[in-house]
DNA sequence: TTCTAAAATTGAGTCAATTCCAAAATTGTG
DNA sequence: CACAATTTTGGAATTGACTCAATTTTAGAA
């Protein structure tokens, strides 16, 4: 047992995925068509269908592997923040943004964004619900391990501050993956203008 | 001039609208084919794309009504606003949340975001987004009032608390229309936890 | 009233995603 | 080595949003 069968099935899995991933950067995710995917897959349609459940969930899939990339950066920064609150926030929101373009094109974003917003339930879009759980996590992690050093008052719900910057960030990013003009220069800026206020008030 | 051609299309736009609004309503969006909608407004699939591109937009058209009563609200709420930070914000966030729901699902709102998601560029994805802008610089609004009223210290920049307040409840409304079961009581009390560090630091 | 160009309406047809299903391949078992 | 159970395959059929060429309606001039 596990023997070609599952070795096959890994193998097909990963390879429709990679020749969907290459095809959307190429192409952009619409102009894909499934049948060009089952093409360079070299698999049918109904393949695919097989091991995803609709052309969305092998976007989401694309995805998810991007953001699982981005929390291991951002651990990374949590395990050893900037010696200033504001410096070590920065840095981790940096590492979220500036990641996320690594691989993936804005349309791609808004189109994962969309489908997880469009079908929760389904497994992609708990997928990337879960992702983004995740990264508010760790950046309450963070504001909690200033707190811990003693950058950030005590007293202060770090929950509750992880939360408001992590939202803050998430929104801003919406907007930048729905700007063609907006620069990731812009995007930071503009993040940073936000959550000065905040800072300046909680840090000691 | 101006003659029947004019009252009949206003007639129609208006016609198509409201059939599409309760059969959204009453059987939520995917589930409603277009057909079903040229049925009940008595015109052709043809005459409906005649007015609105796609169905997408007819959505859009039906949420975009329903922000507007919201941002009404809000310039009441910013009017006259309670005699604190806390009270006030509070407020106008929960004018926006509860409103929000009176005539549309959480399913329809999950699809407009969607559609404003994939196609910003689309009339439908700028009437979104320019909601959006309306809504955040409304909380600007009341940030600085409560500032000109000496309830907000001098000193801070109130576009930037503005911008945080809504992104996060914008961020948060995501969530509770993705989630099946999150009441709007508890969407109300997470925003609250949320804000409360930062008000409690910024209010005088 | 009659005629004409412009505007609006129509619905059958197109397109791409998704579903279906019967044939083929794979595996474990007697 | 069969052979039955299970899984995979691939192409045909379905579905539903959207298009477009033909038809109908309207406004206004003669």
């Amino acid at each position: 047992m596990t023997g070609l069968r599952a070795r096959q099935k890994a193998f097909r899995l990963e390879r429709i995925l990679e020749a969907a991933a290459e095809l959307f950067r190429k192409f952009g995710y619409e102009a894909v068509k499934m049948e060009a995917i089952a093409a360079a897959a070299e698999v049918s349609i109904g393949t695919i269908y097989n091991y995803y459940q609709n052309k969305g969930d092998l976007l989401v899939a694309i995805v998810a592997m991007e953001v699982n990339e981005v929390l291991h950066g951002g651990a990374k920064v949590v395990a050893r923040p900037p010696r200033s609150a504001e410096k070590a926030i920065d840095n981790l929101l940096g590492t979220y943004v500036e990641h996320s373009q690594v691989y993936l094109s804005k349309e791609m974003w808004r189109h994962a964004m969309a489908i997880s917003t469009q079908q929760p339930e389904s497994p992609s879009g708990e997928t990337y619900a879960e992702l983004d759980v995740a990264l508010a996590r760790q950046t309450c992690g963070l504001v909690e391990k200033l707190q811990g050093l003693g950058l950030i008052r005590t007293g202060i719900d770090p929950r509750a501050v992880g939360e408001l910057i992590f939202n803050n960030m998430n929104m801003m990013f919406i907007v930048f993956v729905k700007s063609a003009k907006m620069t990731m220069t812009e995007l930071r800026a503009a993040i940073r203008r936000q959550n000065r206020p905040l800072i300046d008030a909680i840090k000691t």
